[in-house]
Order: structure tokens, then sequence, then C-alpha cells
DNA sequence: TTTATTTGATAACAAATGTTATCGTTGGCG
DNA sequence: CGCCAACGATAACATTTGTTATCAAATAAA
């Protein structure tokens, strides 16, 4: 699983097989709960198969905010590092292989990884492209119709549109269930 | 306009005067633009007096992403960072005094501040914050209604209502212009 | 002051979107 | 294999929101 990273990490082995061995792996079926709404975050996922979004509950209503795929990282990104209580839910689609490492472990890696400057780099440049991500993301709510969005989307990210169910994926354009089969629908038709 | 920071700089005195002396004081009228679509972000502004948004022209429609006050720093973030065309315009609203940096000297700043743990990390944490902010303000347009995002503004951030004019405003709450006067009748007449 | 520009409210109508309900299909699981 | 739950399409109707146009008020500039 890490070693395709290996040579993106210009550590020791011995740190390498450090880091690597903080990190657990479980194999959950589909709709596992990794994480409650209010829990406090204390671990950091890798999914090396399946499918995961967060979403959260609002007034009875299911939101969905992301998806998460093979080789991303996901966590409460809020929660884990400020140890707050947890707004959201991580939650399996598919059944998935997932691995975690603690909040406590991914602390001890990040303390070393801030000083060696290539690594600290990449770590700074990684958050940063984080939130232009999700700039793009809101500039997307003011600028585009929801058809739009879901054009974009399976321009930019078809695996949302393969792999995920229909009605999480509406309540992610901000759209009703009907609405987001209705913008199918009229899409086809077009044609 | 820079002491009130210095105790936030653990740095000598001398790079404290060195890395203030980078920055240059500019007055702008309203309406002034300081940093035009399609330019490459050379600068950071800070705010000692006035009012700024962001915004970018959509087909056409002006459209506000968002507004910065006093001792607040502004730019292009992505441009800025990456050296791309800015997608977006920067612009006074009231008749602003404005400190700016230029990209290099900032650079040189980041560069040595890295190396300074306690630095280092508020900045980190800085980054964590902008990036935890986009994500509450993206997840309101999933949550919310234009009406209830309004009513949040109001509380969490009453500058933009009193001082930005109100059509700058209903682009970014994601509605029109007649919509978001209807919403401050309704919210009126419903007291 | 006078005038032009900016800003905001409102009405009337059109278009987009939400809600509720129904139905058909699919796929996992006993 | 058969059943049940999950998923998605569609219709009918209600509500929200956008568009265009007009007018009034406030503000800035001449």
């Amino acid at each position: 699983m890490f070693t395709k990273f290996r040579n993106k990490f210009p550590i020791s082995d011995e740190r390498w097989i450090e880091y690597t061995s903080y990190f657990n792996r479980i194999e959950a079926p589909a709709k596992t709960t990794l994480l409650e709404e209010g829990e406090v975050s204390k671990k950091l996922f890798i999914i090396e198969k399946g499918c995961i979004r967060v979403w959260f509950n609002n007034n009875g209503k299911d939101l969905t905010t992301q998806f998460f795929f093979e080789n991303q990282s996901v966590a409460s990104i809020e929660s884990f590092i400020k140890q707050f209580p947890s707004p959201v839910v991580i939650e399996t689609i598919e059944p998935s292989v997932i691995w975690w490492i603690s909040k406590n472990d991914m602390d001890k890696i990040l303390e070393e990884v801030k000083e060696i400057p290539e690594l600290r780099d990449r770590f700074i440049d990684m958050i940063f492209q984080r939130t232009f991500d999700y700039i793009r993301h809101f500039v997307s709510f003011i600028k585009d119709s929801p058809t739009q969005r879901y054009l974009t989307l399976i321009e930019e990210k078809p695996q949302i549109i393969q792999r995920v169910p229909q009605h999480y994926l509406a309540s992610y354009l901000g759209v009703s269930t009907v609405h987001l089969s209705r913008i199918k629908s009229k899409l086809v038709h077009k044609k």
C-alpha cells in the first residue's frame, strides 16, 4: 500500500518503517460509519480501495459535502486538527479497504516533517491546494446553475457520477433528488 | 500601522525593521482597482482603513466572492502563490489606506519565518483557518436558504451588511439584487 | 444648488426548484 | 429463488427565485 509513495519521502529507511507502522488496515462494508457526528476525530483515513462520503444531518435531511476515493486521505479536518466534536459523519459508500493513523502518531510525523524543508513545503502546498479547491467549489455555487455544476462534475470528477448513488450527489450539488433527476433527463433529451 | 503587531513576531529588531520596510503605503479612492482580471498578482495588500471586495465578471454579471476590512490581508491568493493570471478583480469599495508588499519580499519573509517554529506553526494554522472558513462558506450554500444566509451574515459579519452596498452583497449570497431586496422586506414585515 | 449617478424598492411575469406521492427497477440478502 | 430495501424516474402542484421595467431616494460631482 505505502511503497508506491516511498520515493516521495526523502527520509531514512528507519523513519519510513516507523511511520508506515503507525498505520492500521481495516476492511469496512458499505455504509460503515467511520466517525460519528459529535465525536472528536482521532483518526485520519487513507483509502486503499473503495469510496467514502462526508455528510451531516440538517433537520432530518442527509446532506453530503464531500466524496473521497482511492489514495485520498479523509478526516473531519477541523475536528481532527482542533480536537472539536465533529459536525459531520464519515461513512463508506462502497465496501472499502482503509488505513488509519491516530492523531497522536500523525502529530509525531508532522513535527518531524516540518523540520525537513522539502516535505514542509509540500505540506504547506497541500493545504493551500485544498483551500483553492474549496474556493472553486463555493464560487461554483455563486457562478453556475445546478445543471452547469453537474456538467462540470462530469468533466472534472467523473468518478463521483459513476460510483456515487444519485441521491447523495443531489445534496452535494445543492439540489433536491427530484431536481437532479430532472436535470439528467433534460440533458438526455436535448442531445 | 505595524507596531501593534510587533509583539506577535519573536524576531530581532533588525529583522522587524527590515520586514516592515518592505511595505508601501497607498491611499486609494473608492472603486479603485488594485488588481485586474488576467493580471498576475504581484502584491499582497493589508488594509489600514477602508474596505475591499474581490469579484469577477461572469458573462457580464458582476459577482462578488469576498469582502475585506481593516487589518485583514487580501490577495488573489492562488494567483499570488502560483503566479497564474488572476481570475478575479480586487477593488476598493470605500476610500482606503492600504499597505502592500511585493511577492518577492513576501517570499523572502516567509522563507525565514518557516525556520522559526512558533511562526511557522502560526502560519500553518492561518492557512488551515482560512480553509475552515471556506468550508463553512460552501456548506452554507448546501445547508441554508438565502434568507438564512443573510441572517447568519448579520450575526457573524455585521460589518458586511453595514458597509457594503446591497447589490454587491446579493451575488455574495448567491441571489439576485431584486431577491435580496425581497428577503429584507419580508424580514421587516414578519417582525 | 443642480444635475447625474448610484443605490434600493417594488410590481408583474417567467423560469427554476422544492415537495409529496406514486411506480418501476435493481440488487443484496435470507 | 423470492422478498425487501434502496434507488431512481416522473407527475402535479406549491414555492422560491430570476428578469425586466419603473420609480424613488440618496449620494456625489459639477
